[in-house]
RNA sequence: GGAGAAAUGGCAGAGUGGACGAAUGCGGCGGUCUUGAAAACCGUUGUCAGGGCGACUGGACCGGGGGUUCGAAUCCCUCUUUCUCCGCCA
């Protein structure tokens, strides 16, 4: 969420960034900025009116005290009118607070000047690319018939047991993913980054904090019975560590590290790109999180870039990285970079990683603030997140660009964590 | 799940109707002393949204919400959380 406050201060400014989402800005800014003013105007009103009672209700105390009873009840009466006032101006007050509010979060986050606008993933700037994509024969596989060809990754038997999109791995495909897992959170914590185990699920305050709420809710897997939402990242419960929190500059940065599963309903998704590991409801996803000083928040957002593309390297899959256009970039984001791999037997790129600075967006939602050195203000944090990496696609192009006749090879730097160096039947 | 107790500033902990945004201690920050440090002493030290160019100024906040009252940290209702005991249990 936008400061109001920068709103007022930046009308022009937020209106022509907002432009390169393709957000049409103007109407909801002046509806932001004219409701802000009689927000304030109501606060005003009401600051008086409180101040009025409280200096005469201490008069009235004196009176009593003094034995005056007759002026102290004749002061009482004034004090009713008043009352009722204090009670329309906080009313009033905070009906235009949650108006405001309610618009506030409608508006997303400002692009970083640096982005171009575009009009979709066809304007998304290509950075870098690495990696060999391989050759394969006429009678390479996709990974789901892999799967099945080497028995390591069930859907049916998911199917079965929950519904489509929860995959049962097995065997080597149990201990391929396990191996992953393991894989990235080293390969994080030997980057400095502090590892988590935060709950699966979350409340609504945190589902609103990083941005899931109110406009995703239907992404999310809900437990009715408690108010909880299944986690869709653990972006939501490690950053909302944070919720409400002053941190000391000194603390900065904070660099935490998950693994968790991850649920999303992918509604409105079916039938595109789902075959097999490309798009399911649980999977499994390590995680980093940064809380950086703003001015510090980019270079912060390139390390991120060079840790994952590491992890691609290591793996030895060919990969690209695109820095997202305005129109391809999420609500909360202000700069995104999308790392795809190629996956050989499918023949597409695969988004396998998406790493966001989302400056102060979520920060001041969340209230994740620290104390300045040199001013000693409170300040909005920057937030940045990335998956480092999202396992089932990784998998699916492992599986596919490393397949031979009768096994799939494992890459050197994954083989102490398996403990073996190929899938055989 | 049953019974009881509690929730106050960074922490500990006082405060049961007005002078309390809140004693005191610890911690933090600044200073005096010291070659330096410690100790001691002095000062300072919450957040939020306002108004003012500014020095400043008035408002709200004692777990959340509601109520009683001229006036609430203090009384009442309700919710949440924590602790203790009992039951059940990985």
């Amino acid at each position: 969420m936008l400061s109001i406050k920068y709103i007022q201060e930046n009308k022009k400014e937020v209106m022509a960034r907002l432009q390169i989402k393709n957000f049409e800005a103007e109407a909801i800014i002046k509806e932001a900025i004219a409701t802000d003013n009689n927000r304030r105007a109501t606060q005003q009103k009401l600051d008086t009116c409180q101040s009025e009672l409280n200096s005469l209700s201490k008069e009235i105390g004196n009176l009593f005290k003094s034995g005056k009873v007759q002026e102290a009840n004749s002061a009482k009466q004034k004090t009713t009118e008043l009352k009722e006032e204090i009670k329309n101006l906080t009313q009033e007050l905070s009906e235009y607070e949650k108006q405001l509010h309610n618009i506030l979060i409608r508006i997303p986050n400002l692009p970083n000047p640096w982005i171009n606008s575009g009009k979709g993933a066809e304007d998304n700037v290509l950075i870098r690319s690495g990696g060999n994509i391989p050759c394969l024969d006429d009678k390479s596989l996709p990974h789901w018939e892999l799967a099945k060809k080497y028995d390591i990754i069930d859907f049916e038997l998911g199917t079965k047991i929950t519904g489509s999109g929860f995959p049962v791995y097995k065997g080597q495909g149990a201990k391929l993913e396990r191996g992953l897992i393991n894989f990235f959170l080293d390969e994080a914590i030997k980057a400095g980054y502090k590892e988590v185990i935060p709950p699966l699920m979350v409340n609504e305050d945190s589902a609103f904090g990083t941005g899931q709420l109110p406009d995703k809710d239907e992404q999310m897997y809900f437990v009715g019975s408690d108010n909880f939402y299944l986690i869709p990242t653990s972006e939501v419960p490690v950053t909302n560590i944070y919720r409400d929190t002053i941190l000391n500059a000194s603390e900065l940065p904070v660099k935490n590290t998950s693994y968790t599963p991850c649920f999303r309903r992918e509604a409105g998704s079916y039938g595109k790109d789902v075959r097999g590991l490309n798009r399911i409801h649980q999977f499994d996803k390590v995680e980093i999180v940064r809380i950086e000083l703003p001015e510090n928040s980019y270079s912060a957002l390139e390390e991120m870039v060079v840790h994952v593309e590491n992890l691609v390297k290591k793996l030895e899959l060919p990969y690209r990285i695109m820095r997202l256009c305005g129109a391809d970039m999420s609500f909360t984001s202000a700069m995104t970079y999308d790392f795809e791999v190629f996956s050989a037997a499918e023949k597409k790129w695969l988004e396998v990683s998406s790493v966001s600075n989302f400056e102060s967006f979520q920060a001041n939602r969340l209230k994740l603030r620290y104390r300045d050195e040199n001013d000693k203000k409170i300040k909005l944090a920057h937030t940045l997140n990335g998956s480092a990496l999202a396992l089932p696609r990784i998998v699916a192009a492992l599986l596919e660009n490393n397949q031979t006749a009768d096994c799939i090879i494992i890459p050197a730097a994954l083989r102490s964590q398996t403990g073996f160096d190929k899938i055989i039947c």
